[in-house]
RNA sequence: GCCCGGGUGGUGAAAUUGGUAGACACAAGGGACUUAAAAUCCCUCGGAGAUAAUACUCCGUGCCGGUUCGAGUCCGGCCCCGGGCACCA
């Protein structure tokens, strides 16, 4: 009989699902707990993708592993179902977000379930159901009393095709995230939840995190720590002073001019008559640009002198203030000291507009180029009989004096400031979590606890409206929140949340799914957190992996949660790309359908197969004829098994005797399984899988015992297949929580070694000899070789080295 | 420009972290079985040379140099590819 992997994998699947084999336990008094989790889907009309499958069976291998290892496992999945596609299908059929979002999912969970996945489903959420985003609402209500979320009329990323606001972490090259749609500044009303408040502490949070360097530096570069100082500049003439804010102190001699910000409240009182029109130009035309050609690098620098001075604090000299918009309002105190010198921007500045250019650190040619070295570089041109001296210091010498002599005298004080922004935190859309306000007059309000969830109301129009206002907008009923006379005491908020607010606690939630009371238990939380195992895609570095630590320390500083970190170990899954190397799109025409490959091949085959495709964490092209290889093996391994009857194979013996290779490559391949999943070294696990199955193939008979060993640590890579052949070898319990095998480290050491013969470094010859035999041996069996005395003869030994059981090298001079 | 990754056969990749480079698989070629095909099984498979020989020699992990008895692995300098950030003072 032949492998048939349609009916067995769809009973087992059946077998799994009626009898909850994968149900964790709530929590355990006598079992470790293992929580391995997957990165959500969204759930979209197109399906599955092969590359959702990769990370997905890369997690399921690690909990199948961790069952039989004794772990009381957490593996759910969910539906992070918020979103634009849905609204945007809404917009163009009328069809609810809802009704789409509900087909959508049973079609993903269909797909996901045909994989074979443990997930314990009696766990699974879905963020637009009312009973969880109750909580959603819940939680940004302790982030408002927490002081952590404000309203604020902002110049927001407004994305006109999309008729919504956008975060910052959403715009790439001054287009949408999303369906790369122009985005431009625009005042608005918005909220704002303060991630800056928690710039330190997420910096901080990253050292001990077991996550891939990369991510962590993304999060570091994106928070974009800076340590410098703030200090005042006098304006001639004027009570003001300028602040600026630099990290470079140890220039300020070769501060020259000052430049502001077009946006920046001083320069109205104090630009003069003369340049009055000039400027108010310049700042018209600045507002005209969008963000994106603001910030061009390699633009053209322009700008216009306001006619005022301002005095240098350390050279006591006037220096003209411009403005020009490659100041940024929005970082440091929207106000620069200019050092031409020493900063390619500055530089390119003065020299179009012929400013003075000082050379204060040595080693450059400043009139052709800014010097930018510092550390030990050189101060020179820097002292001044009324302030200070620093000629001759380094650098960073330099900066230390710079920043003591600025405090001493009340100049300003040292500051650290960062590149993060506050998180803007509405969107003017329909699907998504309603916020848990009341606008009041003049203030705004929470609702009550026990008024939650605020539900989203049944609209007929979903289309935002072009002023930025929200479909809700137009629900009046609903807006509208009446006293028990019918009286309206106020208004709601038509903002809804954005698509991450979902994805930022639903970690959290699977501890304790069901729970009507609260969020989550305490007790259950302190039990499963932190996700010991967290597994996504990469484009989530900076969005949702920052979002979520940012709400945890929140709700870790409001003791809800046990621990600061939710994810101790991070890992990227790569891309799968097409059969073309490259990135599998339709136009390309060259997407993998899974459900296609699993019908064809099975699910058993595609689990291998991705597995095998290369290190988990590698961009890999698909490979159907790589694919075909793993369906081989698997119908290699049914043929070891199973005879042609469908009964246990003949050769399969009760007798406990086996020889001495055959003994060998189990212990190894039971070994190395549970080191390469540990790892999550899947690929080379596949392949000692196939080392170990060629050789069984070759053996006339195999004792059952060894057998029954295989397929339990085969079981986590080809689940429904295990399951048939443990049944088939007699057992009706399901494989699942059979304990891992031991393997036995004396039967892994071979008797004897192959000890490669070396002069010179070159291999001349190979000796097989008893395993830890005396070096003097291995030599004198080593120097009766043809080959190695052929290459000694023609010097003097002048050293033997032995690396035991290895290698012998003889260097000849 | 700055910060991360990464360059190994025709292809996907291994290499116990300084110790026999290319495991395992794909593709290709040859053979067995078959009327034939599919499936399966066996053999060859980095390059060059040499041989009766799968005895042996030389070259080979992006390029150049260094450390070492020995380098894919460590150090210095480049080149190319992928990703991220980018007028952040």
């Amino acid at each position: 009989m032949s492998y048939d992997h349609k009916s067995i994998e769809s009973r087992w699947q059946k077998f799994w699902s009626e009898n909850q084999t994968f149900k964790s336990e709530d929590i355990s008094t006598d079992k470790p707990k293992y929580y391995v989790l997957d990165m959500f889907p969204y759930p979209s009309g197109a399906g599955l993708h092969v590359g959702h499958a990769l990370g997905y069976v890369a997690t399921d291998i690690v909990a199948r592993y961790k069952r039989m290892k004794g772990f009381n496992v957490l593996h759910p999945m969910g539906w992070d179902a918020f979103g634009l596609p849905a609204e945007q299908y809404a917009i163009k059929t009328g069809t609810h977000p809802k009704e789409t979002t509900h087909q959508n999912i049973s079609n993903f969970k269909k797909q996901i379930n045909s994989l074979g996945f443990s997930y314990d489903w009696s766990r699974e959420i879905n963020t637009t159901d009312p009973n969880y985003y109750k909580w959603t609402q819940w939680i940004f209500m302790q982030l408002y009393n927490k002081g952590l979320a404000y309203e604020q009329e902002v110049a927001v990323n407004w994305c006109p095709e999309l008729k919504a606001v956008l975060a910052n972490e959403e715009v790439v090259n001054g287009k949408s995230d999303i369906g790369g749609h122009p985005v431009v500044r625009l005042p608005m009303r918005q909220w704002i939840l303060k991630i800056t408040d928690y710039a330190e502490s997420l910096l901080d949070g990253l050292d001990d995190l077991d996550w891939p360097e990369n991510i962590k530096e993304l999060q570091k570069n994106w928070i974009g720590k800076s340590e410098g100082v703030e200090l005042g500049f006098d304006i001639d003439g004027h009570n003001d002073t300028i602040n600026v804010y630099t990290t470079r102190p140890d220039t300020l001699f070769g501060a020259s001019y000052m430049v502001l910000a077009p946006e920046h409240t001083l320069i109205h009182s104090i630009v003069t008559d003369e340049q009055r029109s000039k400027v108010e130009a310049y700042i018209e035309e600045t507002k005209k640009k969008s963000d994106f050609d603001r910030t061009e690098v390699n633009k053209d620098k322009t700008g216009v002198f306001t006619g005022s001075y301002a005095i240098n604090p350390f050279s006591k000299e006037k220096i003209e203030i411009w403005i020009a918009d490659y100041v940024l309002i929005s970082y440091g105190t929207g106000a620069i000291m200019a050092v031409p010198g020493h900063d390619e921007r500055d530089w390119e500045f003065a020299s179009k507009y012929n400013l003075p250019i000082v050379e204060v650190v040595e080693g450059g040619d400043v009139s052709k180029a800014a010097y930018t070295a510092k550390g030990n570089a050189k101060i020179i041109n820097s002292s001044n009989d009324k302030t200070l001296s620093m000629d001759g210091l380094s650098v960073d010498q330099a900066i230390k004096e710079a920043i003591l002599f600025i405090e001493k005298n009340s100049i300003g004080k040292a500051t650290v400031n960062y590149k993060l922004r506050d998180w803007l935190f509405s969107r003017q859309r329909y699907w998504g979590e309603p916020f848990p306000l009341i606008h009041k007059d003049d203030s705004v309000e929470l609702i009550q606890e026990k008024d939650l969830p605020v539900m989203l109301p049944e609209v007929e129009n979903y289309k935002p409206s072009n002023d930025g206002k929200s479909p809700l907008s137009l629900v009046k009923n609903w807006v509208e929140v009446k006293d028990e006379s019918g009286n309206i005491i106020g208004l709601r908020e038509t903002n809804t949340m954005p698509q991450w607010a979902g994805s930022c606690w639903y970690f959290l939630r699977f501890t304790d799914p069901n729970n009507t009371i609260e969020a989550w238990s305490k007790e259950r939380e302190n039990y499963w957190m932190p996700v010991d195992l967290y597994i996504g895609g990469q484009e989530h570095a900076v969005l949702h992996l920052l979002y979520a630590r940012f709400w945890h320390h929140v709700l870790y500083d409001l003791d809800l949660v046990s621990t600061k970190e939710p994810f101790k170990k991070l890992y990227n899954q790569g891309m799968i790309l097409g059969d073309d190397g490259t990135k599998m799109s339709k136009s390309r025409g060259n997407v993998i359908n899974p459900e296609e490959i699993m019908d064809e091949y099975g699910s058993d085959s595609m689990r291998l197969y991705e597995m095998f495709m290369g290190p988990l964490n590698k961009s890999k092209p698909w490979s159907t004829k790589g694919l075909q290889g793993c369906y081989r093996f698997v119908n290699k391994l049914w043929s070891i098994i199973v005879d042609e009857n469908g009964n246990l194979s003949s050769k399969i013996v009760d007798n406990d005797e086996e020889d001495k290779d055959t003994l060998f490559l189990h212990h190894q391949t039971i070994k190395k399984l549970g080191e390469d999943i540990e790892n999550l070294h899947f690929n080379t696990a596949v392949s000692q899988l196939m080392i170990y199955c060629n050789h069984l193939q070759k053996c006339s008979t195999v004792s059952k015992k060894l057998i029954e060993e295989l397929v339990i640590i085969l079981s986590p890579f080809v689940p429904h297949l295990s399951e048939e052949f443990w049944s088939l070898l007699g057992h009706s319990e399901t494989i699942t929580y059979q304990p891992w095998p031991q393997f036995d480290e004396s039967l892994i050491q071979l008797d004897e070694v192959t000890i490669a013969v070396q002069v010179n470094g070159k291999l001349r010859a190979n000796i097989n000899i008893a395993k830890d035999s005396d070096e003097k041996d291995v030599i004198s069996e080593a120097m009766s070789l043809e080959n190695v005395k052929k290459f000694t003869s023609d010097g003097n030994i002048v050293k033997t080295i032995y690396v035991p059981n290895r290698l012998l090298n003889f260097v000849v001079k």
